[in-house]
DNA sequence: TCTGGGGTCCTAGGACCC
DNA sequence: TCTGGGGTCCTAGGACCC
């Protein structure tokens, strides 16, 4: 029988400002979105506080003022570096690991000897004294009842940060799905929720015992799967090597509403950039471009216009310089004067990568003065941050910055933001 | 006044083919 | 009156995840 292992951050974006803040240690402390837009990450404190998870900021901004709320802005570069110390620190204790998402991991402990709850506790001991993050560690059978069993790890103090389901009677493992609604299990979104409420499945235990047929017969496999996983039987493997990405997306809402057509395309470039370095820092090519361009969902008494269009790419590419031109190209035809935009966003499609590349033999080799440019870009733009070298078309218009007006230095990623002792 | 961004997978239905 | 049965590919939409 196959054990996972789920270990991931408690608070992960509000515990990484943290490693830098001791002194906010025992203090509440939220995250925001993107643009300040809404809360994102709370810390247990916070949450005591009555925060809502995507809770507009202007919301929690009366609690800041008041001294009893620490606010900031997120700083995706220094979490995903903490991410990154994370994972490898988990990776010295276990054989074989994948990485979920930015904050969480699944470990296969299959037919290791150790006691899964002491292993448990060793990762986390390790976690917290080399990158100075607090985690939580579920452990059973599937990945389904690795994550339930890391919820209720979360939820109960008492476990001390670590559950192995198998460790469980079977009357304790009943009592515990009964205990927790359908909903916090692992692929049950609102949706699923309310319809499952419909047929009388409440509980997590209510959803264990449904007829995987008829389940099936309703939902699809994919919730047929979660309830057999609900029942001990793994039914999703861990991928340890990340399939390639099959498309990329860069979009950002601005600080402020943006009229010209230069502003707009400014942004484009910017994003177009980034999206670029990321491809090339995967090693993929795109086939496909697209640009979207959004005006102000939420002001209902301006007149919206949403827009978005593709352009096949004369020859694959992953060019900052054949992307932009492409990327500005669609800007023009989509662009219409008198709107108020939001957000523009460039989308990578058909991307192609490793051996798919490889064997598209019709692709042309790429200019080595070209290649040799493009790499001079990344190198410069990783030793010194991103945007040190940029296109003179992210120049040209102004007002389309994000809003960031409580973000953090990028302590581990820019030598000069490195934190100092005093 | 203020409400993010980036992914994946599955399914149903239509077009088309033999 | 009768008017098959599969396949594949593509797209849109819906659901989920963090």
């Amino acid at each position: 029988m196959p054990t996972f292992a789920l270990i991931d951050g408690n608070s992960f974006y509000a515990s990484c400002e943290r490693v830098f803040r001791p002194d906010l240690a025992k203090t509440p402390i939220v995250v925001l979105s993107n643009n300040d837009g809404c809360v994102i990450t709370r810390t247990r404190e916070a949450k005591a506080l009555g925060i809502r998870m995507g809770a507009p900021y202007f919301e929690v901004a009366n609690l800041e003022r008041k001294g009893l709320l620490t606010v900031f802005s997120s700083n995706y570069e220094l979490y995903a570096d903490m991410s990154r110390r994370m994972m490898d620190t988990i990776a010295s204790l276990v054989p074989r690991f994948e990485v979920y998402s930015i904050d969480e991991c699944f470990a296969d402990l299959t037919g290791l000897t150790d006691d899964p709850t002491c292993l448990g506790q060793r990762i986390r001991a390790r976690v917290e004294q080399w990158v100075g993050l607090p985690t939580c560690v579920g452990i059973g059978p599937s990945k389904t009842l690795a994550k339930f069993s890391n919820h209720l790890a979360k939820r109960h103090g008492k476990l001390s940060g670590v559950l192995d389901w198998g460790s469980l009677s079977p009357e304790r493992q009943t009592k515990a799905l009964a205990s927790e609604p359908a909903a916090e299990v692992w692929g049950i979104g609102r949706r699923l929720a309310e319809q499952l409420a419909g047929m009388g499945i409440d509980s997590a235990l209510d959803l264990a015992r449904a007829d995987p047929a008829l389940i099936r017969r309703r939902f699809g496999v994919v919730v047929e799967r979660v309830v057999r996983e609900l029942n001990g039987t793994s039914c999703l493997t861990l991928e340890d090597v990340a399939p390639p990405r099959q498309q990329l997306v860069r979009s950002r809402s601005f600080g402020q509403l943006i009229h010209e057509r230069d502003a707009l395309a400014a942004a484009l470039a910017h994003h177009t950039a980034q999206a670029a370095a990321d491809l090339r820092a995967q090693g993929s090519i795109a086939g496909l471009i697209g640009v979207q361009l959004h005006t102000h969902r939420f002001r209902a008494q301006d007149a919206q216009y949403h827009a978005c269009d593709w352009q096949a790419l004369p020859v694959a590419s992953c060019d900052t310089l054949a992307l932009t031109r492409a990327a500005l190209a669609l800007l023009d035809k989509l662009y219409r004067k008198g709107f108020s935009y939001k957000k523009v966003g460039v989308l990578l499609g058909e991307l192609l990568t490793g051996a798919a590349r490889q064997a598209d033999w019709l692709a042309p080799e790429t200019d080595p003065a070209r290649q040799a440019l493009l790499g001079a870009l990344d190198t410069v733009n990783h030793r010194y941050g991103r945007g040190t070298l940029r296109l003179g078309a992210e120049a040209i218009g102004h007002g389309w910055q994000m809003r960031r007006e409580h973000a953090s230095p990028c302590y581990t990623t820019r030598f000069d933001q490195l934190p100092t002792v005093s």
